[in-house]
DNA sequence: TTGTATGCGTTATCAC
DNA sequence: GTGATAACGCATACAA
């Protein structure tokens, strides 16, 4: 941490003093450039002494090997690129923390894009860092342009699809059943004996694994002989503001709603919010069921039910199949149930 | 959109056929090259013949240019590095998205880390996104090791360190004044007339910037002849069930509190949560004031008291000041306080 | 307008 | 244990 010499007054963009190499430590340390690679990547055989006059030189000079080189010569690339629909979602957030984390011990780095949820600009972002000719990409959930698929088959990269196990995999997908969770969850509300239930929810065209958990709850109540009382699907992504003002909007309709289930936490966070403004007794008057099982739900005065969904444990898990050199697979992770004091 | 031949049945990790390279196209085209190069990069000149030659043989083969490959060849790397220091705080992800929307609109990929707030891990992060020799390297803060300065200077790359103007910068600055916030947030609390303050806070050994709105409330508080009546520092990342905790103990103490400064809109919900939870009439017995402006926050039943801050607009800024080559500066997007219904 | 040759900074394959 | 040397796939003079 020390620092004797002072830094000199020049930005960063003047000083076009042309990088060390590898060519100038292994003149530096007096060996060959062969050598320099060896003891840096601790690959092959060499003797400590040069190993020790090796790092010498590269504390002197201060070099930081070029990956860029380094990828281009190997076969193999270091590089993993991730994928998502938004980070507006923590969920996504979620697992790309999951994802870096595992990723990084390893040695690999993370290139990283946003798709706003629009499939075409996934195939443009997939074509970009198809580019890079990364080990793996990762993307979110089972849906792709045809162009998309075509693409990551003839890279020839692994493909991990993250978050749904709904469908037909390319590679490897870790996450869970969006349908199931949506039928349980049906299950789950009518065991506790509500009958007249309203889905407030946001974009499903977008979305498509949240509408795949209202298509599961919408079978669990037909199983059950039942129909859906009210819904109120908002045109917009999903948050706390759509989620207060879709509550609204089937209350105001007058039928008899005795629970609501909302196509994820942000939503039912904002069923909650009006609930309170309103003075509406939960879960007497009305109950409230969510999705995701998110930290800020469960400290709500009264804890908000939900699905816990495993998102980070996604993230790293993928992570690891890829590190691992897992054979294609799906991988079901599963979700709970979690009750809270809104039912 | 369409697939009429049926794809193969291996798996992406089996297909060992070499990739297509420029010499490929240039082969099935019939053309040379540096022909195909300029043609696909739209530079230099070609005519529109040989265009339509080479733009057959890419989609033909289905060709994806190795940027590998071109970064090493060229000059100019398009890779940019973004390391921040979480995931879980909406903020980072915030500014993230306003990073990548910008930078991707100009053909950059971002390459992305998280440092959990541990300076020792951000230098090691800092050496490892090096070596991938980017055009720019994104910080969040001014405060980081020498280790890394050291680093950062020789690199001869951009660095824009983001949401915070408190200090030093290395090169491009883009944020605002945390002190200052802090500073105006006790003005504003002074000026609604509170005067028994207290203050609950996360971890400010990790989180420098809570540390400096800290200090600059205090400093507004200490202009007025005043201190503060009580504080809660929790030694843990900001979260709602920490702000809970926290003004649950601090309540506790018995001392006459008529207002609470939070160290985010994360701790402010939760101290929220606890006056509903605890019938505590808000702002009349406790005025709440938090900081960021999340969305949620504003969607309360009653909207929470805080100091918006530009964080997509930081990212934004900071992507465009890079893209334009801008020299070394220091931007001040500036925040704004935002009184919502608490105080 | 177009093709050829050289180099980018590594890794990997050899001889030594 | 060590050091030349040939790829790696492309961009960039430069020549044609």
């Amino acid at each position: 941490m020390t620092c004797a010499e002072s830094e000199p007054a020049l930005t960063p963009a003047d000083q076009k003093s042309p990088l060390i190499t590898l060519t100038d430590v292994a003149a530096e340390a007096g060996v060959g450039e062969s050598t320099v690679s060896r003891v840096l990547r601790n690959h092959g055989s060499f003797s400590e002494k040069t190993r020790a006059k090796v790092m010498a030189a590269v504390e002197k000079l201060g070099y930081v090997p070029n990956k860029i080189a380094g990828a281009l010569a190997s076969t193999g690339s270091p590089l993993v690129a991730i994928i998502v629909p938004s980070l507006s979602n923590i969920v996504f957030a979620d697992v790309l923390s999951g994802v870096t984390k595992a990723l990084e011990a390893k040695g690999h780095q993370a290139v990283f894009a946003v798709t706003d949820y629009d499939p075409a600009k996934e195939e443009a972002l997939v074509a970009a860092v198809l580019a890079w000719r990364p080990a793996a990409v990762m993307l979110v959930g089972l849906e792709h342009t045809d162009g998309t698929r075509r693409m990551l088959h003839a890279s020839g990269c692994r493909v991990l699809e993250l978050l749904d196990i709904d469908g037909e995999a390319i590679d490897i997908a870790v996450g869970f059943s969006h349908h199931e969770a949506g039928r349980q969850t049906a299950a789950r509300l009518l065991e506790s004996g509500y009958r007249n239930i309203a889905y407030v929810g946001h974009d499903l065209k977008h979305d498509m694994r949240s509408g795949k958990r209202f298509a599961g709850f919408l079978e669990g109540l037909a199983n059950a002989g039942l129909e859906l009382a009210e819904q109120e699907i908002r045109d917009a992504p999903s948050s706390v503001s759509e989620g207060r003002a879709g509550l609204a909007d089937v209350l105001s309709r007058g039928r008899p709603i005795d629970a609501v289930y909302f196509s994820n936490d942000d939503m039912a966070l904002g069923g909650y919010f009006h609930c309170l403004a309103e003075r509406i007794s939960i879960p007497d008057q009305i109950a409230l069921m969510g999705f995701n099982a998110l930290d800020i739900c469960r400290h709500t005065p009264q804890p908000i039910a939900s699905v816990f969904t495993p998102r980070i444990e996604t993230g790293r898990r993928a992570a690891e199949l890829f590190l691992e050199g897992a054979p294609s697979q799906v991988v079901d992770l599963g979700f709970t149930i979690v009750a809270g004091a809104t039912i």
